[in-house]
DNA sequence: TTGTAGGCGTTATCAC
DNA sequence: GTGATAACGCCTACAA
């Protein structure tokens, strides 16, 4: 292995030197920063790792910690990480990838043992039990997602009510006037800790603003589920017009069976989904969305991590911050003028 | 922060005999492990994992490098991401993650600073510039994938050969003889390093073995290209019965496709799938469909690392391990008998 | 069975 | 602008 005092022999000057060089906090010639320069390059130095981590006591570490369920938005997880990753790297900063299953003790070990620096949390609970462990560390940290309290971390979401608000602005400028929320099967409303629910509650509270009639049923996301659950809609309220998605599972099967019920989209039937951009554009016809970016969830946690992390190594006590992303709306083809008579 | 010595005083020993106790490396008497270990329980230590390290030298992590691309198969990366990291920590070591943007530098990065002892690479090419560099740092390495020089290196991939053959087995047993292999867009038999194309061959291999006759289409996975591939198979080979999905997003077009044709799945046409079983469990009719397990992938690729890591840890060449795993067929609601009449 | 001490590679404080 | 040098926390011969 090569080492500092390698890099330093081969350029004539000290290992300090080379760390200064390395790190930037001293004021170096011009002449000597070149050929450390040159003699890190020629060697293939780079410093270890834990030796860095030891002396510094900072590893330039961050963790991330991913649930376990490889239910519903796995895609979006994976996309999550390598945002993330990639983010990180930009700060210098590599990931270490957790499992929710270590649960509070796993954060706790990665704290104690200075694997990460900071810690970035996904599927968080409303009580998480994670948090307190954050706090007694004095680990900087940030969520995705929202919890009860927040005091002492950041966080960063989409803004899923404004999505579901958005779902329901945009069926009432096309005219609808009953719509049907197709939401996830009951168990995801409380796992996953107000995801789901918050869409709902978003969607809600702008159709009854907008005076639309609606209807939420939970489905499971499959073709069964979906007849049973579309069939049920059609009973109930014969004139909907408008069908909100939000468990991307049911989509397929959804557009079947409109199709096979007599229905043309979006001639006779508007449908929106609440899913990533791609999976919209596979369908036919292609969907109408309301989508947010997982990428941006992740850099801005990272962003949110490295700020806290400057700012107690400044000595400085970190900013909460709170932010939501705001979902995008994107019009493709599956959403229409409502049809004049239902 | 609480240190070795913290705990050795607490336990009224020396530092030694509680690394002793830690790593079980050599004999302590009952009641001097006991105490020690309630003082470790007591105080909450962990090992600073730097320092650990860099004594050791040994990191205990391995890196996991995933690839960028969210398209094809994210859902299953995700899977292999948590049986890795999840694998990894039953032999108490952790995981980083790394893209697959940094290239060669990142593994080089990685290894020299000593901040993995192993790396996992996915999505591996036939003639990787990655593995070179693994070699010349002498780091103990798995491919997830095949390349076409693997010395030096443990490797293991689903047997995707296998898998083609499994279904043309299938498909002949029931009796069919016109055969539509459904494939990816032409860009990913390139791409994916022989992960399609090992598929497609060990189809074609046993559906020519089998006195099937077959068309290979490529298909990008949207709705239209799928309609128009189903089409010019019909126009071709009108007595087509059996149809294997290699594309998983070409399955839900498809299914309806043929439905809108006025064939009945699965008394006119047979649909076997390859995919996961939870995408195959959603369609309906519930697919047949072959599958790999993504978890046993992960799981094997960190007990290949590990042994490697034993290996050379006691001064041996690692053995360079080389494991297929078979795929298994899942008979669903898709296939049945080819029909008497074409 | 247990303790002592040297060293792992960096950083950062001091001195020049 | 640059060099010594003392930590950083742990592991592991070597002693006892």
């Amino acid at each position: 292995m090569v080492t500092i005092a390698d890099v330093a022999r081969h350029a004539g000057v000290s290992s300090s030197t080379v760390s200064y060089v390395l790190s930037g906090k001293r004021s170096i010639s011009e002449e000597t920063r070149r050929r450390v320069q040159i003699s890190v390059r020629e060697l293939g130095y780079h410093p270890h790792a834990g030796a860095r981590a030891l002396a510094a006591r900072r590893s330039h570490v961050v963790a991330l910690m991913v649930p376990l369920r490889t239910d519903v938005y796995v895609p979006v997880m994976m996309e999550i990480a390598i945002s993330v990753t990639m983010a990180a790297r930009q700060h210098g900063y590599d990931v270490l990838l957790i499992t929710n299953d270590e649960g509070p003790a796993g954060v706790k070990r990665i704290a104690a043992s200075g694997l990460a620096d900071g810690v970035i949390l996904m599927d968080v609970e409303l009580d998480d039990e994670r948090i307190p462990v954050l706090r007694a560390q004095g680990t900087q940290a940030t969520l995705i997602g929202l919890a009860e309290d927040g005091r002492g971390l950041s966080c960063v979401d989409h803004d899923f009510a404004a999505a579901g608000a958005v779902c329901a602005d945009h069926l009432a400028d096309l005219g609808h006037r009953e719509i049907a929320f197709i939401g996830y099967g009951s168990g995801v409303y409380h796992r996953h800790a107000g995801y789901a629910e918050r869409t709902l509650t978003g969607f809600r509270d702008r159709a009854e603003q907008r005076g639309l009639r609606f209807l939420h049923r939970s489905c499971e996301g499959t073709y069964e589920s979906t007849a049973g659950t579309l069939s049920r809609v059609l009973a109930d309220r014969p004139g909907t017009t408008g069908f909100v998605v939000q468990n991307e599972g049911a989509i397929g099967p959804l557009l079947t069976l409109l199709r096979m019920s007599g229905r043309t989209v979006p001639e006779d039937a508007s449908v929106i989904a609440l899913c990533q951009d791609q999976l919209a554009e596979q369908f036919a016809p292609r969907l109408t969305a309301v989508t947010g970016s997982a990428q941006t969830l992740g850099r801005v946690a990272v962003e949110q991590v490295m700020r806290r992390l400057a700012a107690a190594g400044g000595g400085d006590r970190p900013a909460d911050e709170r932010v939501l992303l705001t979902p995008a709306l994107t019009i493709r083809d599956s959403t229409g003028p409502a049809p004049r008579q239902p």
